[in-house]
RNA sequence: GUGAGCGUGGCUCAGUUGGUUAGAGCACCGGGUUGUGGCCCCGGAGGUCGUGGGUUCGAGUCCCAUCGCUCACCCCA
């Protein structure tokens, strides 16, 4: 194998995938619509870098967490500094509020933002190294309105793209309360260790909010008669977790509290929730979010910012849409068949004219018989086929065909392009 | 990081107990009379059977190694 590593391999790396003209399509579709839900709910978008600094990560998302433990993608820059490639939205958007004092310019700033995460997986369904998020933050709202209201855009966005995903949420209690639950949690689960799975002993010591939804059978058992974090709020938290509850319902947003739901990031407090699905093979979730009150502060920002948001796995949302929700790439308006070398030259200035008039264009300037241009015209899914060969010229009409119907009709063609492109412009419009 | 399954033309796959020039469907190209697509019919092009080694008179078919893909564990969107 020595002499064959020498040869190029043209192969994208593991976990990174491309995306086909053939499906580009779904993947627009889904950031339009987005897009569209975004700014009714009140977002803006920002656009942040792919590269932040490690140490954001290290400190937002945690330590011990197992993205930053061994699935970021780090590397030394050639100025010696350690850079990543963005694990999650959530870090950088908050590391651009802080940046800009965006604080400063409304009370509350909500912030969408879409594009690739990286992390250094294994790859299987639904998990890709390098992945696609869209996500959303609210910064500078505590009320039980905005948690509603975000859950709202999640759910929002994927119905209407007829993504069927359950939410299901939960609260993780604060820095005042938590502490106290979490001794409770580790008492009982102490008290069976014997009966858990090596992975949730392991998980025990390090997070042991983890062994509540462990997918291991007999330890779901024990963990079903465990103390519930929702059981265990300080009155704030627990009054908080109860509003949101009421504005979701208020809303008609319809959800389940699952109060084995835990976050595998830190940084998350009160309010955590799931769009989850069982049509995702091992992997449930396709958004998920929650509020994280004091990341901001953390990372240098003003004092007592509140913060809420979500993200959406964008090729896992690709995987649940059905098909009728996919539809077709677009085709082009209009395909020009020319036949005979002053016709074809014709033709050639008569689509580039008509390409600047705002209509979808193409023609097979390789030339070929009708028969085939015709072939092309349907696989490009033409509207219509204009028939132009040196007799049309001679005669001064063409053949503009309807590729729905077949209707055929004569368009008059001169020497002046512009005003036969304005001709064809027109026609095709009221056939619209 | 761990485990399992799979690797045959662009895609999806078939290839009997190892035996002559490796097949199909889809896609692609051409044709079915003079200049008209989507259906149908005919024809064509396209594969060192992932790679390397071994067993054998002979391997896509057996063995080993290696690479790759997929799924699951784990983790998470």
């Amino acid at each position: 194998m020595a002499g064959a590593e020498v040869i190029l391999q043209t192969r994208a790396i593991k976990g990174f995938k491309d995306i086909l003209p053939d499906e580009v399509h779904i993947w627009q579709r889904i950031e339009t619509v987005a897009r569209g839900i975004f700014r009714c709910f009140g977002f803006s978008e920002i656009r942040v870098p792919v590269l932040e600094r490690t140490s954001l990560f290290v400190r937002s998302i945690g330590e011990e967490t197992d993205i930053v433990e061994k699935e970021m993608y780090t590397f030394t820059d050639r100025n010696g500094d350690s850079l990543t490639m963005r694990p999650e939205g959530t870090a950088p958007v908050l590391r651009a509020y802080v940046e800009h004092a965006l604080h400063l310019k409304s009370k509350v700033a909500r912030l969408y933002t879409i594009g690739p995460m990286f992390r250094h997986e294994r790859p299987q369904k639904g998990r890709l190294r390098q992945f696609h998020q869209m996500s959303a933050e609210v910064l500078g709202a505590a009320d039980p309105f905005t948690d509603a209201e975000v859950m709202a855009a999640a759910h929002t966005i994927l119905a209407e793209l007829g993504a069927e995903a359950s939410l299901e949420i939960n609260s993780l209690g604060c820095p005042d309360c938590r502490p106290a639950y979490n001794r409770l949690l580790v008492d009982y689960l102490r008290s069976r260790t014997e009966k858990l799975c090596s992975d949730c002993r392991r998980r025990l010591d390090k997070n042991p909010l983890r062994v509540l939804d462990c997918k291991n059978e007999t330890c779901r058992a024990e963990v079903e008669e465990s103390p519930a974090v929702t059981a265990h709020l300080c009155a704030p938290c627990a009054e908080h977790f109860a509003a949101v509850k009421e504005n979701l319902a208020s809303l008609g947003v319809p959800f389940r509290e699952n109060r084995f739901m835990v976050r595998g990031l830190d940084y998350y407090r009160r309010t955590t929730f799931e769009l989850v699905t069982d049509r995702l093979g091992a992997q449930s979730a396709v958004g998920a979010g929650g509020r994280y009150d004091g990341l901001v502060e953390s990372l240098g920002g003003p004092k007592n910012t509140p913060g809420i948001g979500f993200a959406i796995g964008m090729e896992r949302l690709v995987l649940l849409m059905a098909e009728k929700e996919r539809g077709l790439p677009p085709g082009t308006d209009l395909f020009i068949a020319a036949l005979g070398d002053e016709a074809r030259g014709h033709a050639f200035r008569l689509m580039h004219a008509l390409r600047l008039k705002e209509t979808a264009c193409l023609m097979d300037t390789s030339g070929g018989g009708l028969k085939s241009q015709m072939k092309q015209a349907g696989k490009t899914r033409a509207g219509h086929t204009l028939i132009i060969g040196d007799d049309e010229l001679a005669s001064g009409l063409a053949i503009l065909r309807d590729m729905e119907t077949g209707d055929q009709k004569h368009i008059p063609v001169t020497e002046d392009i512009e005003t036969t492109a304005a001709h064809i412009a027109a026609e095709l419009e009221r056939g619209e």
